[in-house]
DNA sequence: CTATATACTCTGAAAAACAGAGTTACCTTA
DNA sequence: TAAGGTAACTCTGTTTTTCAGAGTATATAG
């Protein structure tokens, strides 16, 4: 039988405010910078800098820097895993909400 | 022109991993009781307890309290308004997740 | 009567979220 | 060319949230 009245878990890493909007952003856009990502969500260095710690920290996010001329710059975009948990996790919201 | 970019804000009070999960329950199930709702998400009483709280403050969820011979039993579920925000948390979720 | 179970509530610890100040380096513009 | 502004972060510390487990009240089984 299937488990139908026990709502599985979501990923605590992806079902947060902040940080299923910075997985949605990248998963949209593919790649995107601290600035980029600063303006779309409007929250506060620390805050934004924080969840992408955790982010990069879990292997969700993968950072390219790049080295120029001035202060090297960094490029953030879903790792392979972190597209495969992010694709389990919209997933996972479906089946709850029956959508 | 449609600000595609700028990912709506989801109402923290329902995307928790736990809030979430007895929100879509009730959503589904209408009516519960505290023992139901343990056994179905399986976590704490006191992790269960603070999030029952935390959203009957808000006042996303009414308990129905029956009074009977021994102590008296409540029953929860989602208030007009709580169901209106998870509609509307729903509808975020599915614009921002392209659904 | 004792043990067990349900239905909660309370308390405190641990973790998460967040803001703002600080740092480095470029890029104006006076 | 020096002062001012800004982008891109990082660091630190406070507030808020999350969570587990112990505690309380009542009922029921043996």
């Amino acid at each position: 039988m299937t488990n139908q009245h026990t709502p599985a878990k979501l990923d605590p890493l992806l079902h947060q405010p902040v940080r299923t909007r910075i997985a949605a952003f990248l998963a949209a856009r593919g790649e995107t910078t601290f600035g980029e990502l600063k303006k779309a969500l409007e929250i506060s260095d620390g805050n934004l800098d924080s969840h992408m710690k955790k982010l990069v920290a879990s292997g969700y996010i993968i950072v390219r820097k790049v080295e120029g001329k001035g202060r090297p710059q960094s490029f953030y975009s879903l790792s392979e895993p972190g597209r495969t948990a992010f694709r389990a996790y919209v997933a996972a919201l479906q089946t709850m909400l029956g959508l």
